[in-house]
DNA sequence: TGACAAGTACGAACACTTTCGTATGATTAC
DNA sequence: GTAATCATACGAAAGTGTTCGTACTTGTCA
């Protein structure tokens, strides 16, 4: 019974974190290529970013093809579902399901610049154009 | 040599979140207190609520007062710093620190009623207002 | 061929979180 | 005063995440 390719990826770790950001950036890699752009750095050594690398794909969150020696593995889920994913989690546990707190947070921890500020906006006369 | 009272809390765990949401609403509450409101929705004992709690001290997320027989308990940090703490932790994370990329996924984790979006918009305005 | 390089698999150690049983001390009720 | 109750403290077990050493396999090249 293999474990790999469950219904519902769990929600990253940190450390599974900096492999999807990697993998999101490059496009389906080999363990050393998302260990030479990790390294620097993490001080990981390249035998826990494979062992990482391995249990994410029996976790569901990569999937990984072994036609070559070299395995080449990718992000199962796409950036933005594992945002809203973890975003949602967030939302229920912190925020009592409250987007715009959330929302205010975002913009009180990171100040927005005005081009982001637009853009929110934009985002958000979209939302109210569907409703009218 | 005692290690609460540390400089910097971390960040809380999910089950150690439970908690302080519950004195958060509640204000300085005792152990049982906390455990009441805690035990309908988690099936979790009342020493692993104490001792979670006792842990959470000496992490420095709790301070306690140990006057009274039953010592009470209160967040070391307010709602509003944890939860900034942890959208800045997220934001950089996950978001490469660009708050519209959270605030849409936000809006899109969870439909924001009419209302909800009308609060962001006031929001966004003050901000901008600060600003020219 | 034989040595070396590069790859995966595996097991184990360590740390942290969560859980709860048990010991022990203090308060209350009769 | 004694028993029951309620509180804290402590230790340990179970689960998970993170790290890395080691073994083994496969490919390369002189």
């Amino acid at each position: 019974m293999n474990k790999s390719r469950q219904s519902k990826p769990p929600k990253p770790t940190d450390a599974e974190l900096a492999i999807l950001r990697v993998l999101w950036q490059r496009g389906a890699s080999t363990v050393r290529e998302v260990w030479e752009q990790l390294s620097p750095q993490q001080h990981t050594g390249y035998t826990t970013v494979l062992k990482t690398m391995q249990i994410m794909s029996e976790k569901g969150l990569l999937a990984r093809d072994e036609t070559d020696r070299s395995h080449v593995y990718r992000a199962a889920r796409s950036e933005a579902q594992t945002q809203r994913q973890v975003v949602g989690h967030l939302l229920e546990r912190l925020f009592s399901g409250s987007a715009p707190k959330l929302v205010m947070q975002a913009l009180t921890a990171k100040k927005a610049t005005p081009a982001e500020l637009a853009e929110i906006r934009k985002l958000l006369n979209d939302m109210e154009g569907g409703k009218r």
